[in-house]
DNA sequence: ATGTCCTACACCGTAGGA
């Protein structure tokens, strides 16, 4: 089983694109992050047309994450406990039914800039919450898929330049340490399991140049509890995606499950 | 650290977010 992560950064500015990926690659899950429409706005039709079911939990312009599947979704989970306040679409979770069901949530986390600052304050809090959220799963003692673009630069080596990042949300040190807690608690994130290779990136910035220059940063995370990890046979990065017309700025991240 | 892109809203430019 094929599991994928990826920002599409608008689902109906680049539907042709999306298409396509989406046939290239022949996913059995996929995890959209910045769908940035809402749930009646979503190309619902043409992605049902790939044999996809479809939840969605979108937003006005902003933000917005969906989970495709070409198994039946059951145990649907919009929002984070403890989300109440919260009016940013940034997470949904359900349960696959395929062969072995799988637990797969699509998680869109705070970029945090500028740092320091509220916004900064929000993404730690809303860290929290994921990681919370996180260790309830543990305790199912399923495989669960926790795909996403986390908004973290996990090491120094998963960017082209760390100086440029040093002020920067996604490579502070409580960024990292909340990101690596779910390593801690009994997550394998899946890329540093199975490749581990420096300067793999999966967002090139649309500004400057970046990805002539190969000029990324790699935050689409896939974090697979112990039942899920032991079934990854490999990651990959489908790198092609960001030299497409009208690309998002990220490409997604493939995780393969014998499962 | 900005050579871009997307969205909305009030209008065919500008602001805000990333």
């Amino acid at each position: 089983m094929k599991i994928a992560s990826w920002n599409v950064n608008s689902v109906n500015a680049r539907l042709p694109t999306v298409l396509e990926v989406l046939k290239n690659l022949e996913l059995d899950v996929v995890c959209f992050q910045e769908i940035k429409c809402i749930d009646d706005n979503f190309p619902r039709l043409e992605i049902e047309d790939m044999g996809y079911n479809i939840i969605t939990h979108g937003q006005k312009s902003y933000n917005g994450v969906a989970i495709l599947s070409k198994h039946p979704i059951e145990d649907v989970q919009i929002g984070l406990p403890g989300d109440d306040e919260d009016d940013q679409a940034r997470y949904i979770e359900a349960l696959i039914m395929g062969e072995t069901p799988v637990r797969v949530a699509s998680i869109y986390l705070p970029n945090g800039n500028p740092f320091p600052g509220p916004k900064f304050d929000y993404k730690l809090a809303w860290m929290d919450r994921l990681n919370a959220r996180a260790k309830e799963l543990l305790s199912y003692e399923e495989a669960v898929v926790l795909a996403g673009d986390y908004n973290c630069i996990p090491r120094d080596e998963d960017c082209y330049d760390p100086a440029a990042w040093v002020d920067d949300a996604l490579a502070q040190p409580e960024t990292r340490g909340k990101f690596r807690e779910l390593q801690w608690m009994g997550y394998t994130e899946g890329f540093a399991a199975r490749d581990n290779r420096g300067h793999q990136y999966t967002f090139w910035d649309y500004q400057a140049g970046a990805w002539q220059k190969d000029n990324g940063i790699r935050i689409d995370h896939l974090l697979c509890s112990p039942q899920a990890a032991d079934k990854l046979k490999s990651v990959s990065i489908y790198k092609d995606a960001r030299g497409m017309t009208k690309p998002s700025d990220h490409v997604p991240i493939i995780g393969e499950f014998e499962l």
